[in-house]
DNA sequence: ATAAATCCTATAGAATAGGTATGAATTAAA
DNA sequence: TTTAATTCATACCTATTCTATAGGATTTAT
């Protein structure tokens, strides 16, 4: 399941998709409108600026705006920012890529197999352009 | 990710699927074939057998079997017995569904329509019996 | 100057993960 | 009938992660 971290921060990025970008939206706004503990969110949005999804504008009348067109962000990048690798097992994630210590054979592992086409399934839908994330209203 | 105590079930499980079902696998077999500890294996046994997924027989030359025939399996109900769902949201699980706290509308809610289209691809893949996963030698 | 922000570090409580300890109950075989 | 192998049950333990909060330093528009 997705972390609340996650979660939150999937929310957050899209409600900055909704914001005119020429303000930023403040931690605050951000905070009342999608309820997320504020001090909470703001730990979630340094860490979405490490990770290049939003960028920052400090002092008064400051706040947060994405770091770069929504066509070129995916809920994938915000989950891996957050929670780490989308895939169920570690052996086949391409950016966390890690071996199974109590698996001997990577080629013939059946698990492994399955979870490769799960994992093969999912991450397509997910990196898909928050831009086709319609807002039905 | 899937938690150890998944993983482990579900070597068990193809373990026992590959296992003569004439005489049951005692969990210290299992526990030496696939190294995993023995004591967590015995609970993860008990766990599996509530789940109506293997049987056991007691006392000396005692030991586990699959409960049912293998191709009413899935690697699924391994997973949920488990970790629980598999959806990454509660708001779209069948068996554990949760409403989301802090969505207001689940039905115009875009994060829940994303991840109802990521579930419903994964499902059908491990819902698939476990005789379907072939075991190339 | 002041107020509104971001930024940074640290901490705390709760839950979960991963595993261990101890021992009772059951049963086949010696 | 004793012994050894096994399941069954409960409780406990430790480390980590999750969720969140606290307190304050820094930046900046007004
Ligand atoms: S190699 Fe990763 S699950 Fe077997
Ligand atoms: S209703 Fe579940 S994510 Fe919005």
């Amino acid at each position: 399941m997705l972390s609340k971290r996650a979660k939150y921060a999937i929310k957050t990025i899209l409600f900055l998709q909704d914001h005119p970008e020429l303000v930023p939206a403040s931690a605050k706004l951000i905070s009342e409108r999608e309820t997320i503990p504020y001090k909470f969110l703001e730990n979630i949005l340094r860490d979405l600026k490490t990770h290049q999804l939003v960028k920052s504008v400090r002092g008064a009348e400051g706040g947060y705006a994405l770091a770069k067109d929504p066509s070129m962000i995916s809920i994938a990048q915000v989950m891996r920012a957050m929670d780490g690798p989308i895939a169920l097992i570690p052996c086949i994630s391409e950016r966390f890529y890690e071996s199974c210590p109590e698996c001997t054979d990577e080629e013939t592992c059946r698990i492994r197999k399955l979870f490769a086409e799960v994992r093969s399934e999912m991450v397509p839908i997910l990196e898909r352009p928050i831009t086709t994330l319609a807002k039905s209203k």
